[in-house]
RNA sequence: GCUGGGGUGGCCGAAUGGUUCAGGCGACAGCCUGCAGAGCUGUUAUAUAUGGGUUCAAUUCCCAUCCCCAGCUCCA
């Protein structure tokens, strides 16, 4: 798809209202999104999020925009700490395999790689020194304990993104212990003073001995890579506050600027009704899923298939189903390969057009991919009619095909539609030996050979131009 | 407690102040097929949590109730 004069728009969590999206530079977009805290295997809530940026990206490059795009990895902070602890290996090594995971898992799910996944502890240098600034400006004491802090209260925008009033923040249980360090309650940590507890993770700087705060990598980092403002951040909703809400606090007191023109956020998935969590049994990771045996694109697709702001439902009856709207398309690209009609008189390419329409269309109101899909869906079947009737051209499939795969690029769930290639010679023979038994019409042999390449891998399709194959995708 | 999002057919999910409320999946039937697969057609489907109200007309707007989810200091 070409960038065509329609606009597209996004839901804009600093404004919550939908805006036509204007990228700072003509053409470009800057996109950063909050990446894995590499403690644990990421788990389909992570990846929910993941695959909402993928789209976001795919679809803003499908629309002509050059887009640059920056993934944190989170690797160093409480939870870090203390798994490399307990496993008692240095925490390089325990979060190396965790980033190791990640990347895995990511192309497993046929998600583009960011252009840049910068490491908080590649990027201790850069925090510092924008924990200096905002001490220089006033925005930053250091507590009682050593620690250094923001004070929200220097900060009068406080709270606009999440629409919290910080007054009206319940000082419950949740406030840490070592509070009484702090001047206010809500004031957050940028640079942490070292404690026992963190062992040999430590840096010795400027700032004395310690560790970054979670929030302050997130700004160096988006800044470093992005510039001081930039167009898209994104993440899941639990992030809009604090998290988000206090990269806004830090980065614009540096700058003085803004510090993001559009905050995209993405709904929280339920499992089978209910909040995923590991004490309801119902958690699970991508690697829980696959080791199950279900296709990481049925996986995909089904976290795709939902709008990303409203809350998904994940069951195992949805990924079956997911499973099985993935093959139609498959199919219907296998379709479009096979055929050699006669020419439709420009019923395809009718279709064809108001496919592209309706489905950009849809996607440029704020992602709307369910109706964008219903639309892919509503042109396969009509296109299957013609060609039920032999009424699609090669020509004609070829174009259908270009369109789809253009789709696709945007989907990520059809992928090469493997067509007739060369079978190795043992299993060659055996369609050829089941061919021949066909016409002598000993069905009893040809249907035992069918079944025995079903069990290879191969799957046999009689159709009015002969035999076909396919391999079985898992 | 405060704030916000949501409850649509067997399941998942769009959309909308007004002719029959997308699409996917599932089930059943028909066509096609030696059988199957794929595909098409039909049925399931006079489905909008509940109770009121506004309106010529509501599923859509308003009120109440019930339920689910999230945020309220480091969880996508």
């Amino acid at each position: 798809m070409t960038t065509s004069p329609s606009s597209i728009c996004f839901f804009n969590t600093l404004t919550r209202k939908k805006e036509v999206f204007k990228p700072l530079e003509a053409d470009k977009v800057k996109i950063y999104t909050c990446g894995p805290t590499v403690y644990d295997f990421a788990h389909i809530g992570n990846f929910r999020a993941f695959l909402f940026e993928d789209l976001l990206k795919r679809w803003l490059v499908s629309r002509g925009f050059k887009v640059t795009h920056v993934m944190n990895l989170t690797d160093v902070d409480d939870k870090t700490i203390k798994g490399s602890q307990k496993q008692q290996v240095p925490l390089k090594q325990f979060t190396d395999f965790y980033v190791k995971a990640f990347f895995e898992d990511i192309k497993a799910l046929n998600i583009q790689p960011a252009d840049v996944y910068p490491k908080a502890t590649d990027h201790i240098p850069e925090m510092v020194a924008l924990i200096k600034t905002l001490m220089a400006k006033g925005y930053a004491y250091r507590g009682e304990d050593g620690s250094i802090y923001y004070a929200i209260s220097k900060f009068p925008d406080y709270g606009k993104l999440s629409k919290i009033k910080t007054a009206e923040l319940k000082a419950g249980a949740r406030v840490s212990q070592d509070e009484y360090a702090k001047e206010e309650a809500q004031d957050f940590a940028l640079w942490k003073a070292w404690t026992p507890e963190d062992g040999d993770v430590y840096w010795e700087t400027e700032l004395g001995k310690g560790r970054p705060g979670w929030h302050i990598e997130c700004s160096a980092m988006s800044m470093k890579y992005l510039g001081e403002t930039f167009d898209i951040h994104c993440g899941g909703v639990d992030n809009i506050f604090p998290h988000h809400e206090n990269e806004i606090a830090q980065s614009e007191a540096a700058t003085g600027k803004k510090f993001v023109n559009y905050w995209l956020h993405n709904e929280h998935l339920l499992v089978e009704g209910k909040k995923m969590a590991k004490r309801f049994g119902n958690f699970y990771t991508l690697r829980d899923l696959l080791a199950k045996g279900y296709d990481p694109i049925a996986i995909r697709y089904l976290l795709l298939s939902t709008h990303y702001r409203q809350q998904f439902n994940f069951t195992f009856e949805g990924l079956e189903a997911a499973k099985a709207a993935v093959d139609r398309l498959r199919n219907f690209v296998r379709r479009l390969h096979d055929t050699d009609g006669k020419d439709s008189k420009g019923k395809v390419a009718v279709l064809a057009s108001k496919l592209e329409a309706c489905f950009g269309g849809s996607m440029d109101d704020d992602l709307d991919i369910g109706t964008a899909l219903a639309s892919l869906f509503d042109f396969a079947r009509e296109v299957n009619n013609l060609l039920d009737a032999n009424m699609v051209s090669k020509a004609e499939a070829a174009e259908v095909g270009g369109l789809i795969m253009q789709i696709d690029a945007v989907l990520g769930v059809i992928g090469e539609v493997k067509m007739q290639e060369a079978l190795p010679a043992e299993i060659d023979a055996l369609v050829q030996k089941r061919e021949e038994a066909r016409k002598a019409k000993n069905w009893k042999e040809a249907d035992a050979i069918r079944t025995q390449l079903k069990a290879m891998g191969i799957v046999l399709e009689d159709t009015a131009q002969g035999v076909r194959w396919h391999k079985e995708k898992t």
